[in-house]
DNA sequence: AATGAATGAGCATTCATTCAT
DNA sequence: GATGAATGAATGCTCATTCAT
């Protein structure tokens, strides 16, 4: 199935994410990631010099597709309210589809297994957010406050409102669930 | 320096909470805790039967300690407003003052290696928090909102505005950082 | 219960007895002795310097009581084959009676714990038994035959008899059993 | 020198059964036993499972062993008691050539380390023992007696044949030992 | 390139023995 | 004498990584 070397990379990173994810870092052997991805165990070596480089690449990997995720979008939006919102339902949509992607990130995000090399990195994919917000404030449409409080306190929230979703199993409508948690974090923040 | 069985047990909990933090569950040896700690591994395994039992005390310690300060004085307010930021604050300078309390919890609270009974047991002890908000809803005060969800996102929020004052080193007016965070919050929750 | 030394000794004699039997010697830590005989651990390494003594001294006793019951009544025998025959009888009801000294023995005989000095002054106590045989093979009564050999075979079968009884659970007519069995030993020995 | 796995099974079972004859189970580290064998603890891991996993193909293997050369050749006797006298004497020949199976055997028989499972499967083999005593009950050569017990008092009696010939060291005539102690087994049994 | 057998350092836990009380 | 808490060496087993094929 996996032909290629990117798409062996590619397996042995999905069954790391799971697997990670469900038995924890050193709670899972690389031999059973790579049976669960269905190549040999010197093939994972051969795509990842190490153990720890392997997490840090699934990590990465889980950043960035949460970033792009993010992101999409927001240049159909006009005013900055609309741009926000359209990353706020964004993100909470990628976690609903993306649950192992989020809890792998909850977990390892301050984990002694990532370096900061590779925090700052899938930091960066971020920046976008930080201008947003910087945009608003000096437009005027948000509060003169902490930028990078506000992202935190919004980003927390936002996982916030995803593990609910998850926890209480199927939505029914998704969208009444981002508009109300929406207003409740634009009131916080807007002027 | 520990003589009786209880020092001890506090000494190896404390070795433990800083060490697992900075480790992790199982890259920690239990000689390392048991170094650390100034006692005999047969000591260890003497106060703990097992090192699933002792991180599961470790960690029903840490909450119950952040509980157990985050109530504090609630009753010398009458507001709802103003017992909710009393507990605001209190959590706020709580997790300022325990950086490592906080950040195990934020590491193992969903790990496979804190039971079901350890967190129930643990979460049993925010009750008071529960029947706040519900207070102020009865009370409008509050939105009628999601209770639980309402606290969620209030207490990620406020690991996320402690972990920032923590990465940003010494604070000057912690106060300061309360009071706009909690107007953030607020903003959100109130009528 | 156990008020003096003798007591105890015989106490932790007894416990140690069933517990070796049951789950070996490295199997039986000596906490659970200690505590099977109701007394503390320090008391038994007061009365047996090391578990290695515990286990020669327990291996000696029960080889003893054997020897001791082999014996019985002998005397009031007047020839060679009732003699004989109240050995083999004494040795099947004292192995029946005492179900974990036999077993006891059975396992340990040949184990690398007791000591050469142990084996052989236990075997000192079945000196009678090598006397009769001799003394039989003089009065040509038994075939002149390899007295040690004799002994070895007539001791296995013995045991084996036993054995049988013991996992066929009630007996109803030992003396037929011991009867029928001495009939077959005794064809095998005799002139 | 052991190339393939079934090499170093075989080199693994080898040094095992020495030394958990010589030092018992407990009392045998696996670290000792690869050593011994000139492998790794890795590999022995990777041949058995467990220790006792090990333990118990000893002793099926000692079993096995012991069975095939018991039987060896009954088929070119004619007469019943041909037949058994065969495998008096095949299994002291046995015996004398395989002290440590023997031993082995003796040592771990009734052990809680062999699994049931592996005592019935060990005991299959043989079979043939009991059949031949069957045959020759039912063609009155031998007596109308119980024929486990029968077989019971052979096999120790054997045991006890072959103990003393290795006490004694270097055997002149084996034939002469055979032929004297079958002679006593054979008096028993014989009608 | 790909495999998976082999390695051996590392770790949780036990337990014989000691010794302060 | 009696106790039982404390010790720490010892052991079964795992697993990241290598390397011969």
């Amino acid at each position: 199935m996996a032909e290629n070397i990117a798409d062996k990379k590619a397996a042995i990173m999905k069954a790391a994410l799971v697997l990670f994810t469900q038995r924890g870092f050193q709670g899972t052997p690389t031999s059973m990631i790579s049976e669960s991805a269905g190549v040999s165990t010197g093939t994972l070596f051969r795509c990842f010099a190490t153990k720890k480089d392997l997490i840090n690449s699934v990590y990465f990997s889980a950043k960035e597709s949460m970033s792009r995720a993010t992101s999409e979008g927001i240049e159909k939006e006009s005013s900055i309210r609309g741009k926000i919102k359209c990353t706020w339902g964004n993100s909470i949509r990628w976690g609903v589809d993306h649950p192992f992607e989020l809890m792998f990130i909850e977990q390892f995000s301050s984990s002694p297994f990532i370096t900061d090399v590779t925090q700052e990195e899938a930091q960066k994919n971020f920046g976008f957010l930080f201008e947003l917000l910087d945009e608003g404030i000096r437009a005027k449409a948000l509060k003169n406050q902490d930028r990078d409080l506000a992202i935190y306190m919004m980003y927390s929230a936002n996982v916030a409102v995803v593990k609910k979703i998850l926890n209480y199993g199927a939505v029914k409508d998704i969208n009444d669930i981002i508009d109300r948690s929406f207003d409740i974090v634009w009131n916080g923040i807007a002027r």
